[in-house]
DNA sequence: TAACTTTATTGATCGAGATCAAGCCAAGAC
DNA sequence: GTCTTGGCTTGATCTCGATCAATAAAGTTA
């Protein structure tokens, strides 16, 4: 590897150290110069970017966690509009701060505030990094758009069912073991697949009655049965005969 | 305007037309290339992008009309993930056909499939050209996050109404007058807002009903009171009271 | 390890919107 | 003109998931 002048502090940053990501792109001098003018961040659950600093530094890119941009409704009804992992850049240049959520850790988050003129700099000659940058876009929206369709007309296990699926598709490794992390908490998921928390809880359960995964602990899941969890996740009517569903017949007198 | 070798075909285009979109932003030798290397096609209410046709034309920009991306699921049930517009440019290059919604028109529309080599030429050379067809994929990415939001935890009425100012925002001119184009059916409203056409017309009615809107036909729409219809579509609880949803009491006997 | 706080689960009830089934109406065909 | 067709609307009923309330489990602190 040639990235010998690789910034101390980036050293052990996923952003460099993955080399389908962003900053492993960039050559010594590029990493130099945005390494210096570019700030960490640890954030804890809880904390969220404000307009203020986000003015200054609109370019957040993610080392480590789960960030989160949240819409605020004003009877106090939340909900997270998308989620950004390891390796995501979020870009809020010219964003107007109208009608845009607000950045919401979910957890320990690690982030780099890039330095707009360093980065404008690198994406204008470096056309690998100018690449990569494009593809995570691209995937943010596309993700977007899925998860829009997810919402919109599936029913609770489904989106559940939706969801473990692109958890192990964004997981690091393991894309086709049967171990899934779940990397939220069961409120976030619910904000984030537009449902209850209770109800979340509930289609869990099912899942597993159904012998369809085991949750050995609340963020890990093992997969015991992907087709059936496939078809869940499209929306298959035959299968997700719901556990309990049958109407028990009452008999008169 | 310095365009004066723009290819006859490219006159009428929106694209080129309008100084804030793409091919506005190419010299004249650029033009010259994408226009030669590219295709125009017409489709009218229905035709769909088949993967064969987007494996060789993964870039589609758009004229005029409106292009839905649309999920199936297994039994039927249809959701539309996105919508795009005018000036709008869909990337699928590298994305596989799994997973991936189809393309399809819900009017008449104008596209034009460009030349991916063509097109990456300007990205590497073009910083203008560049930074339009990054901000076109950011908003796509933006709206479809805000979307998601929308169709999350917002009931009947308020998808509707958050959905009447994209419509507003979207729309070229007019942008704060009172009159707004609705550019869909109903039923594909219906399926981009994730309820059914039913309902759908039942909100009409009730935001009518309330002298809230008017509306002249069924593709257009006057505001008659934007601050209320902003804060139903903003989720506030106070405003919405539904027209006829007071218990009617039975008199017994 | 116990005390305490926070988060998740379970159970019971209720309601917004889906679903089913007609009815309506405008545009084009005959 | 009448007939047809497709999209929209209206009304009646039913269901899934929201909501409320109580309990259990997990995580945190002393």
């Amino acid at each position: 590897m040639g990235h010998i002048h690789a910034s101390k502090k980036c050293q052990g940053c996923a952003l460099f150290a993955d080399s389908k990501l962003f900053c492993a792109q960039l050559n010594g001098a590029e990493l130099d110069a945005l390494s210096q003018k570019s700030r960490t961040l640890s954030m804890k659950r809880g904390d969220s970017l404000e307009h203020e600093a986000l003015a200054h530094w609109p370019l957040i890119a993610i080392d480590s966690g789960v960030l989160s941009m949240q819409h605020l409704l004003q009877d106090g009804r939340k909900t997270i509009a998308a989620l950004f992992m390891r390796g995501d850049i979020v870009d809020l240049r010219n964003v107007s701060n109208r009608n845009r959520g607000a950045l919401i850790a979910l957890g320990k988050v690690d982030v780099c505030r890039l330095s707009p003129k360093v980065f404008e700099d690198v994406m204008a000659r470096n056309p690998d990094a100018q690449r990569v940058i494009w593809e995570n876009l691209r995937d943010q929206a596309f993700r977007a758009m899925d998860h829009s369709g997810d919402i919109a007309k599936k029913q609770a296990l489904e989106k559940l069912a939706s969801f473990i699926f692109e958890c192990r598709n964004r997981q690091v490794g393991y894309k086709d073991g049967d171990l899934v992390e779940i990397p939220v908490r069961r409120v976030d998921l619910a904000e984030y697949l537009g449902m209850q928390p209770e109800t979340v809880s509930r289609c869990f359960k099912d899942l597993e009655k159904r012998g369809i995964i085991e949750a050995p602990s609340l963020k890990m899941l093992r997969l015991l049965n992907v087709p059936m969890l496939r078809r869940i996740a499209n929306g298959d009517k035959d299968a997700p005969i719901r556990e309990g569903k049958m109407k028990v017949l009452k008999f008169a007198g």
